[in-house]
DNA sequence: GTAAATATATGACATATATCATAAAGCAGA
DNA sequence: TCTGCTTTATGATATATGTCATATATTTAC
């Protein structure tokens, strides 16, 4: 198995900084694992043996809180997911990570990406940038949460799907309306509600899990104002 | 100048991974700021020329969001800022940086802290896990906000002061009603209310500024339970 | 020291949001 | 196909939270 992925992402970002010779030692230590839909293939509390990032696919982090509330952190395509949040930081993972789309995950011994922050003085540069920037993306999208009213906070939500994940006017969410409750801290039932209401106003179709964008500028104007 | 600190606590973490040619020209080019109560001395959207830590004092990472709304990050003590959330992420800082209680920032070239990133390993790995600490905890502190009532959010900022800022039953807080708001994502005046209620409820004594706990219990099962 | 600005405080009221109840629709398994 | 389980949906109602008005206390500027 070598690193030759066409559809990897984290490649241009990560091997720019390895040369032939770590290239071969990385990548031969490589597994390359298929996430059915709703598996959890990190989970909360588990030893962080393995460092991994998604290749393909889409998946949530999600926690149980200090006070036993599942809550989700977030949601990542390939680009916003690397295991690195807390390999250095803790030795278990301080939350759950479950596949919402079919995801491929990429797997390496910690030891060698350890021994190349150690070595490869590019190397530990890409990944504290990379990881700055997710994480970044992350506590922003958090903080934006904190300071909405219901209406900001699905508005949020349906332009995040739309304008990161799929980009059409019309995709399927993938998620619940429980799992957004889940990530707004708002209840299940407000969710619904919120939802119906844009419908009735016009800025959105709905058909079960299938959401269509109708008026986009009235969505983002929910989004800034409330 | 040199690195010899008494009460720096960053100099045990990422000290202990430069050897003694490394510190010279490290502690060489160290410049040390006091920085008054109410100094911003981080402006979000300004170029990131240095590598600061808080040596000594108390700080509040705040930032104008996506919308324009003023809105707290989060408070620091010495162990919770160091100026590298961004420094490989971007080349603009995302939050501004202000001293709540007269503070003692030291700056390092950003130059010497790359280059020893890139030679030292160790320093490499100290830095990503004291960076990941830090942001975790930030982002930890932003998500439990999410899923609060006011009651919630309000305890956990006078609990948070107390357990990991003061550690005494009496204290003054460093911040105002509407600094509190702006963290909590409330109005000021519900700000205002939850603490006259936590008052009259014999949770807390309040006279202006001082707080002091009463019933700290009572005041940590609001925070778990709502 | 005084005026102006800001911070704290509270009431009255409107709006936002949660909770409880109920029902229909979709979905998984025997 | 039937049965049970989960999801989506909506109404009725209670509670949480924001807004506006106003007053006092405190801080800041001169």
């Amino acid at each position: 198995m070598n690193c030759s992925c066409e559809k990897c992402h984290i490649q241009e970002i990560f091997f720019k900084s390895i040369n032939s010779n770590e290239l071969d030692s990385f990548c031969g230590a490589r597994t390359e694992k298929i996430i059915p839909v709703g598996t959890t293939f990190i989970k909360q509390g588990d030893k962080i043996r393995s460092f991994k990032y998604l290749k393909e696919g889409l998946i949530k982090l999600h926690r149980i809180d200090g006070v036993g509330n599942r809550q989700i952190i977030s949601f990542g395509t390939p680009m916003d997911f690397v295991s690195i949040h807390n390999i250095f930081a803790e030795d278990t993972y301080s939350y759950s990570v479950t596949a919402l789309e079919t995801s491929t995950v990429c797997i390496f011994s910690i030891d060698i990406i350890k021994r190349l922050i150690k070595t490869n003085g590019k190397f530990a540069e890409n990944l504290i940038s990379t990881k700055s920037r997710a994480s970044n993306r992350i506590l922003s999208n958090s903080l934006d949460l904190i300071s909405k009213s219901m209406y900001g906070k699905v508005a949020s939500v349906i332009l995040f799907f739309h304008e990161k994940i799929y980009f059409t006017m019309g995709f399927d969410l993938p998620i619940s309306r429980k799992e957004i409750a889940e990530y707004t801290g708002l209840s299940i039932e407000t969710v619904i509600r919120v939802i119906s209401e844009f419908r009735r106003d016009g800025l959105i179709r709905v058909y079960g899990k299938r959401i269509e964008i109708i008026d986009k500028d009235g969505l983002i104007s929910i989004y800034k104002h409330s």
